[in-house]
DNA sequence: TCGACAGATGTAAGCGCTTACACATGGAGG
DNA sequence: CCTCCATGTGTAAGCGCTTACATCTGTCGA
């Protein structure tokens, strides 16, 4: 593994010498300049990255991590436990990616940090408009808009949301119906269709009722599955939250989980394990999103401009009780 | 942002005990653990990977680039240019990432090594048991298995097929033919998904023809379309070298590209560029492949263990002249 | 009573790179 | 002919961390 040392004794210079090529910085001769590409070239001589940082870090970048005004209000609520996850791992994770994390809201942020991370569905052609014309380096995190050619990190809701139901169709149930949020946004989209697919797959008529307000909505359309469906053997909702709403409904009714309905729920939030009964749920893993988002956003603001790529975290499957 | 020394300071140790707490290695007494696990609580200190695995770097780890013996012997021929690229990749990047590579089949590999990559569609449920009873890490590269969990790097064939039957579409045409490779690797899968994906979109008849020896089969192939379907407005291949033997094909029996009919490949090889006409293709950015393997894998090695990913590389259109 | 030795901690030498600073060199301008 | 400054190059001091080695203490068996 040769050194930067190797490469200054082969082109017969110093090291500094070496660096400022590399880095094309300072005055250097062309002929030097020449001499040390052929060393570099001869002895096959690659910078390390970790030195690099280390020897560079007078500055550390500083990032924006951005989210709407929409869900930092919904963050006072139950979705926070969500997000609040995430943005505490990127909070962990940029340390020792170098870089200094700031919270603010995507609509007000200006351009002047180093990078940016995007939170949340709430990002749209327009946002994305901004961002792209501060030409800065960003990543989407759990959120991917079909046709955009975007860096983003997102748990995969079509391999959890077929395994889930697959579970449930090998369980002996045939009638399971999904409950989700509106489905613009891609990861409610990706578990809606991962659920159909399973569905087809099993041979099995799909049935989905969509709410708009998690909060106040669920009662009504519970109510509105019940007359229009009836009781089914299994219910898949698209988050944890929407799946605790509708127990709650439920058990309201006297219909007992998981003997009558198995309800199976998405994101394993820290309640659903503490939640009576406990939630069956596919864990989607926020800390390792955090994680993710500041390795990328550092390869993107460090690196040579790098062709993005979508990252997707597989999810776990986690048996509890509100299941058979 | 603090450092080690600050918490040495701290605590009222040296650094070196610091480092053994956080390392978890060596002798230090309860009373110390201690006192140094508050002191880091106290100051919020995180240890800095830069600077760790500068230090740390006594070991070089090594990894193999595993082929199947069908794509090794392929790679005499054509297919190599793409195959022989990501090695290259891999081969430059590795460095960076503190690793050796080193070529072997992966049929024959043995358990010797600190990590793996896998690279090509003859990945099977076979081969993946064989890896996971190592229980060391390993990463996919160019394939993907459906409903397995495991680390991987692709080139997402959906988007840039869907973009480049929506591109035919739009400019107006309507009898849009689909050659591929066999479905089960996963790469032609993807792209023969976009494609009906896109065509559906556009309210179009697909049809799809697949060949199983790209090397003697195209000739037939291509007879049979012409007998079963017609001459069609467009067709859209799923690789480069389909596309060039295609045109071969074509050209042989008077038909213009593209003038007649509009020929789109996959990969953007090298020769693709070279070829008569300049083929119209998706670019997979092969080379970026190759470093991302290398540092998902240097992740896995070093890191705690990390739930998989799978990383899609976008692709790019590029227009030339065997197309509208 | 005295090593011997395990346990606990500190000292300091790097890891590979950047960069402030010092030091040359060689015209241009006075 | 001397100064000044722009240009080119080298010297060496870190960046934050690990770890071989040195040091010191206390315990235990002979």
């Amino acid at each position: 593994m040769p050194t930067i040392e190797d490469v200054a004794k082969e082109a017969g210079v110093s090291t500094a010498t070496v660096s400022r090529v590399v880095n094309n910085s300072g005055y250097v001769s062309e002929r030097t300049k020449l001499r040390v590409w052929q060393a570099i070239k001869k002895i096959g001589y690659t910078p390390k990255e970790s030195a690099r940082v280390l020897a560079k870090h007078k500055k550390m970048y500083r990032i924006a991590v951005c989210i709407s005004e929409r869900i930092r209000k919904l963050s006072q609520d139950n979705i926070g436990q969500f997000y609040g996850v995430v943005v505490e791992s990127i909070r962990r994770a940029s340390g020792a990616c170098g870089m200094k994390p700031e919270i603010e809201l995507m609509e007000t942020v200006e351009d002047e940090y180093d990078g940016y991370i995007l939170i949340g569905a709430d990002v749209d052609l327009k946002v994305l408009k901004k961002f792209r014309s501060m030409r800065k380096p960003f990543v989407l995190v759990d959120h991917y808009i079909p046709g955009q050619v975007i860096d983003c990190i997102i748990s995969d809701g079509y391999d959890g949301a077929y395994y889930a139901v697959s579970y449930l169709i090998k369980k002996g149930l045939t009638r399971i119906v999904h409950i989700h949020a509106p489905l613009n946004a891609y990861g409610f989209r990706s578990r809606y269709d991962g659920y159909l697919a399973a569905m087809e797959h099993g041979g099995l008529m799909p049935k989905t009722y969509e709410y708009d307000d998690i909060a106040n909505n669920m009662p009504s359309v519970v109510e509105m599955m019940l007359r229009t469906y009836g009781l089914p053997h299994a219910i898949f909702a698209s988050n944890d939250i929407a799946a605790i709403r509708v127990i709650t409904e439920l058990k309201k009714k006297g219909i007992r989980i998981p003997e009558d309905v198995s309800v199976i729920g998405f994101d394993d939030i820290a309640w659903a394990e503490t939640f009576e009964p406990p939630l069956t749920t596919l864990r989607v893993f926020k800390d390792e999103m955090g994680v993710l988002a500041c390795n990328r956003l550092r390869d993107l603001i460090m690196g040579v401009n790098l062709h993005p790529v979508r990252i997707s975290l597989f999810t776990r499957f986690v048996k509890r009780k509100s299941s058979i």
